[in-house]
RNA sequence: GGGCCUGUAGCUCAAUUGGUUAGAGCAGAGCGCUCAUAACGCUUUGGUUGGGGGUUCAAGUCCCUCCGGGCCUACCA
């Protein structure tokens, strides 16, 4: 058994995310963690609040709260729905913590020992209403090329044309609508990532089994224009880490902040010193998972993401971890995901359109959510949420295949066998068939599942429970029992057996009912069947058990309808 | 503008990386069963793989071209 890191990339602060959000990195990465946990590996799973940054701020603000007291605030209002969805982080951090502050500033003091540190000054649009630096898609204007009157400092989304912000005719703030801006002198560091660029493109190029999504972002970025550029790792904000060589003032740098995208993927190591913290455990907890030079060898390193921020994760934090000269645990395998769509559009924060985390468990158990997302996750290409959709998957999948297969199996078993596994009668050609034919889908899903291909797992963890009902209608028990009731007894056992061996199987994706259906057996012994002829005899013949309350409602058609109103959005 | 991804049955997706007759689930049709959440099982209809051209003994897969959808493009994160 081996040793795993898993991180999901983390969820910005400002506001609850939504499904969207959810199906990209800490769904997908919370099933892999499951799995790996079940299959007994020793597994370190960790997320945290990505907390940075002037959309923090601003969000602080339209709240009327501080920005520490918001960030805290939001961070437990996520931590509350991450609980919620089952999420079963190791740790579920914060970038604002102080573990992050002292790593982060540690790393920048590395760089610059090295040399990868630049100082440049460089000029920037001031608002002095908003007593601010504007990063340049908060300044609008009219589009010198165009006309359209909405341009973003960075870029027209009408007539997509790259701009700079003193392009603009007639440039406001996007903020407070101000026109007092004026552009001033101010200094930044660079992390010199271009030095870096052969090393990156070495380490890139070795990793020949990651999905295409990912390798390919990573060359374009590699190879585009001149190369690799250099990055401003620095910003002009009050809310942030505070920019230091090490433990050491950087002069020049008074006031100014590290930029949200260095210290954000840094709190990945941090929140794993904050879980040996918050576990009452030293520096060499996590250390053995982080570093090479003190036990980090042997780990497999696995990331979580959407497809907007692999450039981060394969080249800016690589070179952070590269550049600082140290043993620091580099990522194995990197799983980015496409997007998930509402009903054929974008979820829309500001038009209130698709379904937020909180919603979502507001209407319906977690379980439904987690099964129809990961058997739909956008792995090859973007996919689509619709309620008739999501309706019709659950209720196939959960309730009639699976839920009304525990259902019917209990169910007669307490009308004709006490409500205890029988013990007459022994399992013959027609169990022994669904034992080689349920060893081969065994080890399809874990292949599968070790490989992260989870819609081929979701898949399969359904042909598994399908297998089920095949037998059993098969196998009529109901007619045998008139005529050979030892002989229906075996076939009951058995599949009161399946009904162990499905919730042990189900867990990674559907937590909460397969506690329900192991709970019907006392159910203690959930280990990963290593054989399973041994897993499908487990249950103690002659033991009673309790016949578990229906594990899946079905959505109704009012209900769907009822939704599918309420998440149309304003727009 | 540039780069990348993508287009396969009514719908959602596969296809061992160029190799037999392109497969599953859902939806539809028929039959069976009565233990079960009107659930389950069996059978079955349905494809010019976006259009066109090319390479090859062989193309869903490789090349060219056209059409459609999407993402990224470095100061939102």
């Amino acid at each position: 058994m081996g040793r795993i890191l898993i991180t999901s990339a983390l969820p910005y602060i400002n506001g609850i995310k939504h499904l969207g959000n959810l199906v990209g990195s800490q769904l997908p990465s919370d099933v892999y963690a499951r799995f790996a946990r079940a299959r007994g590996h020793e597994v370190l799973f960790i997320c945290a609040t990505d907390e940075h940054g002037t959309p923090a701020e601003l969000a602080a603000a339209k709240a009327g709260e501080a920005v520490a007291d918001y960030c805290a605030r939001m961070w437990q209002v996520q931590k509350d729905i991450a609980d919620g969805f089952r999420l079963s982080f190791d740790h579920f951090g914060r970038s604002s913590s102080s573990r992050n502050h002292h790593l982060t500033q540690h790393f920048a003091g590395r760089l610059a020992d090295a040399g990868l540190i630049e100082e440049v000054s460089e000029k920037q649009v001031y608002s002095k209403a908003d007593g601010r630096f504007l990063p340049d898609r908060y300044i609008e204007g009219t589009c010198p090329n165009c006309g359209y009157e909405r341009a973003r400092g960075d870029q027209c989304e009408n007539c997509t044309k790259q701009l700079d912000p003193t392009d603009l005719i007639n440039p406001r703030s996007a903020i407070s609508g101000s026109t007092d801006l004026e552009v001033r002198e101010t200094g930044h560091l660079y992390l010199r990532q271009s030095q870096l660029r052969d090393r990156l493109r070495e380490w890139i190029d070795s990793k020949t089994d990651w999905p295409i999504l990912t390798t390919s972002i990573a060359k374009k970025w590699l190879d585009d224009g001149d190369g690799l550029q250099d990055r401003g790792i620095t910003r002009d904000l009050d809310w942030g880490i505070p920019v230091k060589k090490g433990d050491a003032d950087w002069p020049g740098m008074e006031g100014k902040v590290f930029y949200v995208w260095f210290d954000a993927p840094i709190e990945y190591i941090a929140a794993s010193a904050e879980w040996a913290d918050a576990t009452g455990q030293g520096d060499a907890a996590w250390e053995r998972w982080w570093r090479t030079d003190k036990g980090a060898d042997d780990v497999r390193y696995v990331q979580f993401m959407g497809k907007d921020n692999v450039p981060f994760h394969t080249l800016s934090f690589p070179a952070t971890v590269l550049g600082s000269g140290e043993d620091w645990k580099l990522v194995d395998y990197i799983k980015s995901f496409n997007y998930l769509n509402y009903d054929g559009g974008k979820f829309s924060t500001s038009e209130g359109r698709g379904v937020f985390m909180d919603q979502a468990l507001d209407i319906l158990p977690s379980d439904y959510w987690r099964w129809w997302l990961m058997a739909n996750v956008p792995e090859s290409s973007d996919s689509n949420f619709t309620w008739e959709a999501f309706q019709a998957g659950v209720n196939k999948d959960l309730a009639d295949v699976l839920g009304n297969f525990v259902s019917r199996v209990t169910k007669f078993a307490r009308s004709r066998f006490e409500e205890k596994v029988p013990d007459t009668g022994e399992y013959g050609p027609d169990e022994q068939a669904l034992i080689e034919d349920l060893t081969r889908r065994l080890k399809a899903y874990e292949t599968h599942m070790e490989a992260i291909d989870l819609r081929k797992g979701a898949q399969e963890l359904r042909g598994i429970w399908a297998a089920g009902n095949e037998y059993l209608q098969a196998a009529a028990p109901w007619a045998l029992f008139k005529t050979d009731p030892d002989r229906a007894g075996a076939i009951v056992r058995f599949s009161l057996n399946l009904v162990r061996f499905y919730a042990v199987l189900s867990q990674p994706f559907i937590p909460d009912a397969s506690r329900a259906m192991l709970d019907a057996f006392d159910g203690e012994d959930c280990a990963w069947p290593e054989d399973v002829s041994a897993a499908l005899s487990s249950l103690t013949p002659g033991s009673a058990f309790t016949t578990p309350e229906v594990l899946f409602a079905k959505i109704t058609d009012d209900a769907r309808e009822e939704f599918s109103t309420r998440f149309a959005g304003t727009a």
